[in-house]
DNA sequence: TGGGGCGCAGCGCG
DNA sequence: GCGCGCTGCGCCCC
């Protein structure tokens, strides 16, 4: 039986693309570009899910709150950040304490990087406990995130819906929504320039009973 | 079989 | 990027 650490090294050092994986798919439209498809089956997928449950230190929950049209709110799920030395994470307008890669964490973003060919130096995991946590419609941190590299996805555990919206989709009803499911093991890849242009959102889902966890991978500008 | 009720999704708004 | 209130729709139930 291999542990999850051989499991990773041994899909690590295969040569792989994500067009050649599982249930791959890509969906191109104006201004966006995201590819989607199984990374792990669903075995492994859950011995990394119980891995990052037990390894994630989330922010403390009276820490992470938002200011939406004056008025503060708790955030409806849990938030960590892991990433390189001399990163720094803006959240709310509060910079917030970043940790240093662990091992799982480190072996995910070099898959990663082997899939993509991009490096990455940030990774924000979301932890959404059922479905009434949400995520409501956002692009990724705009002004920090080198828009010239993907923002990619996995998911583990739960799950979800998943919907991009136009930011100009009130001038250009022709750009409707694109919708999409999020499974256990699923890998989803923004390609540039959709996050310029397109929000996404991870909606409140009554059915979802169980918790799903996230990882997205950036690549931050250094502060100076 | 169909009408009513309920729960959920979607949207506008602050 | 939050919750709330409203609406419309699909589904379940008898």
């Amino acid at each position: 039986m291999m542990s999850v650490i051989e499991q990773l090294n041994e899909i690590g050092n295969k040569p792989i693309e994500t067009k050649n994986l599982k249930n791959y798919r890509r969906i191109v439209a104006e201004h966006l570009d995201v590819e989607t498809a199984i990374l792990f089956d669903k075995r492994l997928s859950y011995e990394i899910y119980k891995g990052l449950d037990d390894a994630v230190e989330y922010y403390e929950e009276n820490s992470l709150k938002v200011k939406v049209f004056g008025k503060w709110h708790p955030v409806p799920r849990k938030m960590a950040t892991y990433c390189d030395e001399g990163i720094t994470y803006t959240f709310s307008g509060l910079t917030m304490p970043t940790r240093n890669w662990f091992p799982l964490l480190s072996q995910l973003r070099d898959i990663v990087t082997k899939l993509t060919g991009f490096d990455y130096n940030f990774v924000l995991v979301n932890r959404y406990e059922n479905g009434n946590q949400h995520i409501g419609e956002h692009r990724d941190g705009e002004k920090e995130i080198d828009p010239s590299s993907p923002i990619v996805s996995l998911s583990f555990g739960q799950h979800r819906d998943f919907v991009f919206r136009h930011s100009n989709s009130k001038a250009r009803p022709d750009l409707t929504p694109i919708k999409m499911e999020l499974p256990n093991g699923s890998i989803l890849v923004m390609n540039p320039p959709t996050n310029q242009f397109w929000l996404h959102s991870l909606p409140i889902r009554k059915k979802a009973l169980h918790p799903r966890i996230n990882l997205t991978f950036r690549k931050i500008f250094r502060s100076e």
